[in-house]
DNA sequence: TGTACATCAGTGAACGCGCGTTCACTGATGTAC
DNA sequence: TGTACATCAGTGAACGCGCGTTCACTGATGTAC
């Protein structure tokens, strides 16, 4: 910040230049906005679930009195569904990484495994909450993150007809396949984000048993013949 | 209750019947301690979190004061405990039933489904909270309900050896199909419940995916060659 | 069996505290001319 | 460009309320003799 500033202090006269220009009024309430869901989620980092956080609580950890809260949101549950929003937008990102670097065709399940490994843990928070909300708490997030997973299940099912995966199954099958796979995947990242600190070898233990969760239902879906 | 009562007064004086006999203290406690843990869950039936209930709420929904809570639990979260091992209890109950009453050889997938779906929905309140507690909230309660889940699956592999299904799985490929499985049914718990009412096509769709998703489970075990 | 005393589950009052929500406000940003 | 006014994100104080926990208590149940 200071650093800007300095350099702007001692750089010529570029008049045009657009200067660090002072952010606009929508701009900054973006911006607290973010904070808010940022202070939500890293409450819930700490292992609280979101159902028992108090919204001063929430405006004390996004660094705002608590009033303001109402500039961006009617309640809590306005909050979250936010929250489940941004993390479906998460999630879908995962798809669009993977769909642009491709997936090596050796060892294909692993390697993908890794990298989901690699993406829950650099998106930690967001994991945690659609982990933690899918299950229980509100009805209405729950249901939106319900959501949010069948609207992921439904674009891998696209990725692998463009693929030309498993091209024998017909779509109510893949879609069938591509839901057990996300349940498979949301279970693991629970286990993922659980891994206690530094153990190789809990951490072998868990990818060596998701990947053969994996292999044990592709193989499932090789093998599967539509009834007639 | 009146009706014992009269019963009792009319009838001939049986000299060492037992009569109702008052409980003594140590069942009432128990009965008191049981009142709190279902009005806990009954709170939780109405849509409600474990971690955003309050000790007075619970106590009220038991009929109590709140301050004779800690006469049972030293706070809410080893209430949350007693309710892990109920539930558990109520887990394991079920793989009893299946081992006594048997399971049809003819469509076992679709009745071992039809059983369990009656199963969730008659123990609804004890299947809600671990569905609910087993992502998020307090990591204490959701390792506990994990080891529950783990410990079901054990019990499920011996089962199955001692059916002789799938001989040709070593221990530790059964018991990463059997983790899956439950994961599988934990998830399926969570439909269940949320399925509305009156709603015939929604429970049909619902029984024919989890049906199809043990299906491919089944077969990719079949299909599974232990690597050399 | 009867009596005297001990135990202890549940009571009711009290406490200080953080809660959600409201309100009039302030002062920087945005707009019209 | 400069000025006068409008907007509105964030403030700070205030409110009534339910919270968790403590305490001395009461009276039924249990025990010793």
């Amino acid at each position: 910040m200071s650093r800007l500033q300095v350099r702007r202090s001692t750089a010529k006269a570029r008049p045009p230049d657009p200067v660090p220009a002072a952010p606009s009024r929508e701009a900054r309430k973006l911006l607290t906005r973010g904070q808010l869901m940022a202070g939500a989620l890293d409450l819930m980092g700490a292992g609280r679930g979101f159902s028992s956080l108090s919204l001063r609580e929430v405006t004390r950890a996004a660094g705002v009195v608590p009033a303001s809260f109402y500039r961006h949101f009617r309640d809590l549950d306005e909050l979250g569904l936010a929250l489940v929003e941004q993390s479906g937008a998460t999630l879908r990102h995962l798809l669009r990484d993977v769909r642009r670097d491709g997936v090596p065709l050796t060892d294909m399940l692993r390697q993908s495994v890794l990298i989901y490994k690699q993406y829950v843990e650099s998106h930690r928070l967001h994991f945690l909450f659609i982990a933690g909300e899918r299950g229980g708490g509100s009805p209405v997030i729950r249901t939106a993150i319900r959501a949010e997973e069948s609207h992921f299940a439904a674009e891998m099912v696209q990725d692998m007809r463009a693929l030309g995966l498993l091209p024998g199954l017909s779509s109510e099958t893949l879609r069938m396949l591509c839901g057990l796979v996300v349940t498979t995947m949301i279970n693991a990242a629970t286990d993922i984000l659980d891994l206690p600190a530094k153990s190789p070898r809990a951490e072998r233990e868990l990818v060596d048993n998701f990947v053969r969760q994996l292999r044990l239902i592709f193989l499932g879906a090789g093998a599967w013949r539509e009834k007639v």
